[in-house]
DNA sequence: TTTTGGTACTTTGTGTTGCAAGGTATTAAA
DNA sequence: TTTAATACCTTGCAACACAAAGTACCAAAA
């Protein structure tokens, strides 16, 4: 049902702050939208090719380096885009379940 | 973006009416959530094998005979469910959006 | 009677997405 | 030097949405 939804997270989460693949599953984890590894993995990294994200690596006390990811202008622009697809489809469910 | 949600579009749909094909790509489309059959065909035989909807052929004065889907009850839990997996949804990117 | 156009349903092939499962690499503590 | 914790990555699979093409029915026009 989520699907196509995450990437939306991702931008809105990385719009508020820089973090970390762990630090992403925590947020989403703690709004009830499980995901795994797996699955945050490679989206991170198409939305970095897509020029929506970038990163950096930062050292840790406790353990390997961690990738920080950034949100871009485009990221930003796209999560623009994204905020009113979202409204739009809530608006169309809602239309939809009123009849 | 809205991928996933079209089956809980169509649930909804013929929760309230028996429609065809035809019908549900009008209301889907009134609704500013743009299908085309080539999307719709495979999704309504799906959920049919899955024991949600059931259908009767119905003869039409303007063409061929038309297949009028209905919801079963089974169909119906299932919306029920849909109902609150959006509703999460909708709350876990309030959240999300929030902080 | 044959052809045409409109309506309706179906299938095939493709790219994307989400996931389970397994793999690699770094660090610190046992 | 082995173990455990952390972090990142890859592979293979199933499901989904779509474009495109195909099949079938019917009625009216040629």
């Amino acid at each position: 049902m989520r699907k196509g939804v995450l990437e939306y997270c991702i931008l809105s989460i990385l719009s508020h702050k820089e973090a970390y693949a762990s630090n992403i599953l925590d947020e989403l984890k703690n709004a009830n939208m499980l995901v795994v590894e797996g699955t945050l993995y490679p989206l991170l990294i198409r939305q970095k090719n897509q020029g929506l994200l970038s990163y950096r690596w930062e050292e840790s006390t406790q353990g390997p380096p961690r990738k920080y990811y950034v949100i871009t202008e485009k990221g930003r622009d796209q999560l623009k885009e994204m905020d009113s697809a979202w409204q739009e489809m809530v608006s169309s469910i809602e239309s939809l379940k009123k009849d």
